[in-house]
DNA sequence: ATCTGTTTGCAACTTTGTTGCAAAATAAAC
DNA sequence: GTTTATTTTGCAACAAAGTTGCAAACAGAT
């Protein structure tokens, strides 16, 4: 597992190091989305949180990650599928928040409809963030 | 134009004060979206920070303004259509954010669409945020 | 084992948002 | 139109969130 870890970040070009492992591990332990507290407190291994921060920015850059919108303006953050390459996020799916227990899931399968706009806008990217009762509180 | 913003508050329930007045004059003279810091920049008069956030808090409320989620997680604010009772925002139209002029329109015309999501999980609000480059930057 | 470049943690700082309270302004009563 | 009650404002102090510079620690290559 921990391999499977440093590999993807090798992948990207990254040097393998203790804080980028454990916060990677995490995400890939959790079925939703991760606020920078989450992060925070969930790792045993206490991290600074600048530490986090640019941990976090890196893999968004590297396209290990994606941030998601939130109504309430709170900044989350969930894994890409393997087809994000660096630098081009294929964000391409629905996100879901349950209002219950807070858990953002990314709906992978459910991709983003089509939206027709006005004349003159065009669209590069579309975001859809739902909310409601997800499937374990229900 | 003043006498219809007081109409406004009044019809709130909401005492008529020189900052409500002018926070409110400043969204209906601007076609997209504000942020706080440009509420703060485009008021010539003054105001405390506080007073601002009091303000928007209190529009949000009484459903004058409602809130758009953002890709980078800033908070906006636009104008509810007249349709918004108190407490109860039917906030159904697609945000779009230019990526050239960063202008956030409210697409009033642009219904959200139904988007099916898996099993169990029940939907109660969807929030759709475009981006791309709007009808004056095109 | 040593060197080089990247990453980390600390400290200090900026920005953003919140809370309590006294002074000022608004709305209502007289 | 003045007085009174309530709401709103601005200040100060604070809390939370995020950023920057720099020296020490670490990863990766030689």
């Amino acid at each position: 597992m921990k391999n499977e870890v440093a590999e993807i970040l090798k992948r990207n070009q990254l040097s393998v190091t203790g804080s980028r492992q454990k916060i990677l591990e995490l995400f890939r332990h959790s079925d939703g989305a991760l606020a920078h507290a989450d992060i925070e407190k969930n790792t045993t291994e206490q991290f600074d949180r600048v530490t986090i921060y640019r941990t976090l920015q890196t893999f968004v850059e590297k396209g290990i990650v994606h941030t998601i919108p939130t109504a309430d303006n709170s900044v989350l953050y969930a894994l890409c599928k393997d087809d994000c390459s660096e630098g081009h996020h294929h964000d391409n799916h629905v996100h879901f928040i349950c209002d219950n227990c807070s858990t953002t899931y990314c709906l992978e399968h459910t991709a983003t409809p089509k939206v027709e706009v006005p004349l003159g806008f065009q669209t590069k990217q579309t975001d859809v963030i739902m909310s409601g009762t997800c499937n374990k509180c229900n």
